[in-house]
DNA sequence: CTTAAAGCTA
DNA sequence: ACGTAGCTTTAAGT
């Protein structure tokens, strides 16, 4: 690691922020510079590259960034026509500079803006601040009216053509590039004249002869006072432009006793807002900056100086000498563990496993363990009560399939940082590990020391998150909810749930033969054959051949989705149409029952994978299969939920879901006394809001005014538009806006709740769930349009989606726990995020029930009831009410 | 190998 | 431009 030369001496950067973004802004090609969601990032790309190229180089002690707010006043006075010449700002810059901001926000750099005060003069004030401070003083600024700033003590950093060049600009530099002094720069620069700001100067006179002449008279001012002895045109043109040059002298004159709000104390570096920094990095898709950034604040935050360390060489014991080894470890002592875990399809296997405490390594090879290092072994991981894994779930489930049944885990890093950073793509050990620690980037294969090393990477990284979550007041929901539930996941996977193959293979082949059938007459009803699996395809049949009216707009042409065709079909009444949708729903279906086919054990189970970490808002996912989307809407989807059976010794399937809980949360977090009240008298809702919105009494609501308010009610969770609703409703913007303001001035404390959910998300940089889950929102504050407004809906769906989501993994963990308490063999096998589907063993089934509804009901006080509704069948459509 | 379009869930 | 959060499949681009 490079050193400063002089650590103790202290040291201030300054930063002029509008220039330099100014210069990024056209320095680089903003066709390069967007991201996926059309933000564009050029100046504030430029921007961050010179900030950590100069904190990289300069490594100062203090940091502070001025921006310009509004006109320069003196100057504006002194000459109407100051920087009128200069294009006008364009749109897309304004926002970026909004975002330079955040950033900095997020680095706990301070920002000085102020009114009608130009960004060179704060900084030339605080550069004089810091002189007398006793500070070196460096100014990154691409105007070069800076250079008259420039002293012992004071340079300024000047961007080449690239941003992240920057020549130094010091006393000796000036006088080399220039031929004056620093104190004479500001009579060149006059004489010069500026073209960027409008002030004409001497025609005829460039550096070279103002140079000259500053040097014979020694300024500016016993220049002019000697400008009758000059000859020649130059002369002539001094004297008949006197008045410019004194006007320059006095514009150009950097103020350095301006009002500034704080001391230079203040722009003291104090590490950044980590997590927030992380968020925004990822927002503006700057993955190399991240990094970078990551390594120059990732030590200096939170981690010691033995983070850096390398991992120390693993002891690799036999079965003998493991007895001892565990039997030395500190009770009290985190041990990291890590596994070659694989896990395909129900069968898992370990082969070594790596442990990591306090100074020591060590590696252990399961299939060279004797009985008693086994045993030992297996002890060790049921008894220990620190043992911290970095994705423990898979880990656990092949452990415990390979000789260690009773293997746990207290604490999980990837947890911890999904916490911390919930919008992040991906969790790997290597990036949280570069992130937190400042650790360079590890390669991936896991050979023998690479084990060792991951475990000791999770060692080190644990207090680091632990503290992180700690600031955060995370660490409830990261002992409360996370680490539980993720047992009872990794127990929920590995019991998988049965299916009837014979059944799903049936359903598979009918499906199939369906959907060849719809094909067929598909074909025929236009003359020849296309590929209905392709849009592109479709488009040339639909638009080009049969002339179709266009439909809405997609990226590569015209959609052909089924509101689309079905609109078609309307409006043209073909056949092909109509045989096209009965194809496509047909070999979704097929699909669903192929997919779910190739996923069934040996053991006739499925055994899906529950992603812990992939949805921002708190909820659970699952993958291979997706358990989460088994049609339900259609009958024929429905056929689909009879293939999930109870198992060999079970009775029956029964499931409990919430009803409505997303709409009692609001309720609750809004307060609303009518929706409340509708809760608590167990009205049917819609039914009620219904007789609200339309001024009829609750039974009067006929069935078309209760879907219209379903529809706006749950679009409402999520920032429905009256646009979206109109659309969605078949019927005019009108009428959609009406209704809106109907249901709003009826449950006006949800109007109010939402409002301020987005603005105090804008404000402090996240939302929070009941139970204080965050969710960052850093483009709260995009100056571009679409992308704030998408940030805003997300910020009135999160609390929301994500307190219910909390609620969930509070009653799995408790029905769990329960199941198990009562002695039961009833196992839960499935969450579809209101829904829970248990195993009832016979003879179970009323307890089974009497704890799903109160566990489920009790696992969080709501100023509204929970309601809970319960099925039981032979089948997971069977079960369904 | 990645992206887009489509469609399924809460 | 226009409702949140996900996963999977296929076609078609690189």
């Amino acid at each position: 690691m490079t050193q400063n030369d002089s650590p103790t001496a202290e040291s201030l950067l300054l930063i002029d922020g509008h220039s330099m973004a100014y210069r990024a802004y056209h320095a680089l090609p903003p066709e390069k510079f967007s991201t996926s969601t059309g933000q564009t990032t050029n100046a504030v790309f430029g921007f961050v590259s010179m900030l950590l190229t100069a904190l990289e180089a300069e490594r100062p002690t203090h940091v502070l960034v001025a921006f310009d707010r509004g006109r320069p006043a003196f100057r504006l006075e002194e000459h109407p026509g100051y920087k009128a010449g200069r294009a006008k700002t364009p749109p897309d810059f304004h926002g970026q500079v909004e975002l330079i901001e955040t950033l900095l926000e997020a680095m706990r750099i301070p920002v000085v803006a102020l009114e009608g005060v130009e960004a060179d003069d704060v900084l030339a004030t605080y550069a004089r601040l810091g002189e007398e401070a006793g500070i070196e003083v460096r100014i990154a600024s691409g105007d070069k009216d800076s250079f008259q700033l420039v002293r012992e003590g004071v340079s300024v950093l000047y961007p080449k053509r690239g941003m992240s060049d920057l020549t130094r600009m010091t006393p000796e530099a000036v006088s080399e590039k220039y031929g004056v002094t620093p104190a004479q720069y500001r009579g060149q620069a006059a004489l010069v004249g500026e073209k960027a700001d409008n002030l004409p100067g001497v025609p005829g006179v460039g550096e070279k002869t103002a140079a000259k002449w500053l040097n014979k008279y020694g300024d500016l001012e016993a220049l002019l006072a000697h400008s009758e002895e000059i000859g020649g045109k130059a002369g002539e043109n001094l004297r008949a432009h006197r008045e410019a040059v004194e006007r320059n002298y006095r514009v150009n004159r950097l103020l350095d006793d301006v009002e500034v709000p704080f001391t230079v104390e203040a722009a003291r570096m104090q590490g950044p807002d980590a997590d927030a920094l992380s968020a925004l990095f990822d927002q503006l898709e700057f993955a190399v900056l991240g990094r970078r950034a990551e390594a120059l604040f990732g030590v200096s935050g939170n981690a010691g100086a033995a983070s850096a360390q390398e991992a120390p060489v693993p002891a690799r014991p036999d079965a003998a000498e493991l007895v001892p080894l565990l039997e030395g470890i500190d009770a009290e002592a985190w041990v990291a563990v890590a596994t070659d875990a694989t896990y395909v399809l129900g069968l898992g296997a370990v082969d070594r496993i790596a442990l990591a405490w306090g100074e020591r390594t060590a590696v252990v090879a399961l299939s060279a363990l004797e009985p008693a290092g086994a045993t030992a072994l297996e002890e060790f991981l049921a008894g220990h009560t620190r043992l911290v894994m970095h994705d423990a779930k898979p880990q656990l489930k092949a452990l415990r399939v390979s000789g260690l049944p009773r293997a746990h885990a207290d604490w999980d890093t990837e947890l911890a940082a999904y916490l911390l950073e919930p919008d992040r793509r991906g969790y790997a050990l290597e990036e949280i590990a570069q992130a937190r620690l400042g650790l360079a980037a590890q390669q991936e294969d896991e050979d023998a020391d690479g084990l060792h090393t991951r475990a000791w990477t999770v060692l080190q990284l644990r207090p680091v998150l632990a503290e992180a979550l700690e600031g955060a007041h995370l660490t409830g929901i990261m002992t409360g909810i996370e680490m539980p539930v993720q047992e009872v996941l990794a127990r929920m996977e590995s019991r998988g749930i049965a299916v009837d193959a014979a059944r799903l293979a049936e359903l598979g082949e009918e499906f199939g033969a369906q959907a060849e059938a719809s094909a067929q007459e598909a074909y025929a009803a236009i003359g020849h054959e296309v590929n209905l699996g392709s849009p592109k395809q479709l488009q040339a049949v639909l638009f080009d051949e049969l002339e179709m009216p266009k439909t809405k707009k997609t990226k590569t042409g015209y959609t052909t989705d089924a509101d689309a065709l079905a609109d078609l079909f309307v409006k043209t009444g073909h056949p092909f149409l109509q045989h096209l949708l009965a194809h496509r729903d047909r070999i979704k279906l097929r699909q669903t029952v192929v997919g779910l086919e190739k996923t069934v054990s040996d053991s006739g189970r499925i055994h899906t994978t529950y992603l812990q970490t992939a949805a921002a808002t708190g909820r659970l996912s699952s993958k291979d299969p997706n358990l989460q989307n088994i049609p339900v809407r259609t009958e024929a989807g429905r056929r689909i939920r009879e293939v999930f059976v109870p198992g060999a010794d079970s009775e029956s399937l029964m499931t409990a879901d919430y009803s409505q809980i997303e709409m009692r949360i609001m309720a609750h977090l809004s307060g609303d006394p009518s929706l409340i009240m509708a809760f608590r008298a167990g009205e049917d809702l819609h039914a009620y809001v219904g007789g609200q919105v339309f001024g009829v009494a609750t039974e009067d609501v006929t069935p078309e005014m209760r879907s219209k308010v379903k529809a706006m009610s749950y679009g409402l969770v999520y920032g429905l538009s009256a646009y979206g609703l109109s659309k969605q409703l078949g019927i005019g913007v009108d009428e959609a806006r009406g209704l809106m303001d109907e249901y709003f001035s009826r449950f006006g404390a949800v109007r109010d709740y939402l409002g301020a959910v987005v603005e105090e998300a804008r404000e402090r940089g996240y939302t929070e769930t009941m139970d204080g889950r965050r969710r960052y929102l850093p483009a709260l504050t995009s100056a571009q349009r679409q992308v704030r407004e998408m940030a805003e809906r997300a910020a009135l769906n999160a609390p929301i989606q994500g307190s219910a989501a909390d609620i969930m993994k509070r009653a799995m963990i408790a029905v769990e726990s329960a199941l198990e308490a009562g002695g039961l063999r009833s196992r839960m096998l499935l969450q579809v995020h209101d829904e829970i589907i248990v195993e009832v063993a016979p003879g179970e089934a009323g307890q089974v029930e009497e704890i799903l509804r109160r566990e489920m009901a009790g696992a969080a006080e709501l100023d509204v009831p929970l309601d809970v509704n319960v099925g039981t069948g032979a089948s997971w459509h069977a079960a369904a009410h």
